[in-house]
DNA sequence: ACCTATTTTTAGACTTATCTAAATATATTT
DNA sequence: AAATATATTTAGATAAGTCTAAAAATAGGT
């Protein structure tokens, strides 16, 4: 099988892939995984070799069939933890991710699929991501950024984009969480802040709050 | 914090010690550990220079306080995680080790605290062996083997001492399991072998088997 | 106590994953 | 299209953990 950090580049090509659209640069890679250009190229040939990503010397990466699948089956085992430890360990979704990263890398076909039907084959994990079954299919959800709503349009809260601490805390606190309604009652165009309504209470946010929040819209 | 490897070495220290209440001889952990003695003898060092054991030249290893409570948290978490494999997802006591040698390495207190009590703080692993608490107490049994047993006499099943799949399905297959009453009809003085009562069954059993099943005496 | 067998350690090499610094290729600006 | 800036790769080094082969220490037998 593969190393731990062979399944963390694959999981940081696959997320980087998904943004940009694109063969993925060796730069993006350095930054998504704070390593060096030089360590990047080197196990991205290493990669290579194994079949797992297509490079060409200057091109940057893509992944293959073998590594897609790989990637996907490391993401489905992170999200899968997490929704474990938050629904049956009693953790805050913003304690989860680091213990998920380890647990990611635990290797047992077994082991990932008795632990998807003891948590009843959840299809999304704690921050709203969509967790792949057993052959690799996400649900891809309709979903739009909170900051791309205009004003007097509604929508459910489904996911988050940032999954910092500071950040779930800061929902936390002020009790969003996904699931619930929000809707814009106004939009500053100066800064980007609105004032939304979510369960009665009126809340001012910032541009970067409704910029890191899913809502998705009922058609 | 220690590598997979520290820790894998200071968990087969603390089993050797238990089985030679002595020194540890570099021989007898390469034998353990399955590797050379070279490797052994450089990774001691290492562990020297942590303060994880004592080390003379050529005189073995013992653990030190740090080395031990860290071996028995290890093994604490690899025997919570056995009991979370079989009870709640449904795996075979023959099946659950090679997972817990993964998952045993997994660094979170909280964690291993969350899963001790959504377990119910479990005394025993699927194989009887006796799980440390969260101060590292463990419950020692007065066990015995079976193989230690005199003709009439009789115990529970506690444990078994190999954990192998083949051992532990020959016992599925006979249907002995921790926890059922034992009575030693016929000790052969020639090749060890016994005629076992269990359930009404009458069994004959080689000295391998009862020398692998723990058994406690009601006294 | 000496010789031999066994155990243990040392020395040097290999692999994986990383780094720094230098070299080379690609992209951008004028 | 040349000059400059940026991105990428190469070369050589390091640390962890392992190995083989040789050297050194200990243990055992007589």
């Amino acid at each position: 099988m593969f190393s731990f950090s062979e399944e963390n580049y694959l999981k940081a090509i696959f997320h980087l892939e998904r943004k940009y659209q694109a063969g993925v640069s060796t730069n993006a890679l350095a930054e998504e995984m704070d390593t060096k250009a030089s360590s990047v190229t080197d196990m991205i040939k290493k990669l290579s070799e194994k079949e797992l990503v297509v490079y060409k010397k200057y091109q940057g990466v893509k992944l293959s069939e073998l590594g897609r699948k790989t990637a996907v089956e490391v993401i489905r085992k992170h999200r899968l933890w997490e929704y474990f430890l938050v629904e049956k360990l009693n953790f805050n979704w913003d304690e989860v991710h680091d213990i998920a990263e380890q647990l990611e890398h635990i290797k047992s076909e077994k082991l990932t699929r008795e632990l998807d039907k003891f948590l009843g084959f959840p299809k999304r994990d704690p921050h709203g991501d969509p967790i792949p079954d057993a052959e690799g299919n996400f649900s891809v959800a309709n979903k739009m950024l909170l900051s791309e709503l205009e004003k007097t349009e509604q929508g459910i809260c489904v996911g988050v984009k940032d999954s910092s601490s500071d950040f779930l805390r800061f929902l936390d606190k002020n009790n969003i969480s996904l699931g619930k309604d929000i809707k814009v009652l106004e939009k500053e165009a100066f800064d980007g802040s609105m004032l939304i309504l979510i369960e009665e209470r009126q809340l001012r946010i910032s541009q970067l709050i409704s910029n890191n929040l899913y809502i998705k819209i009922q058609q």
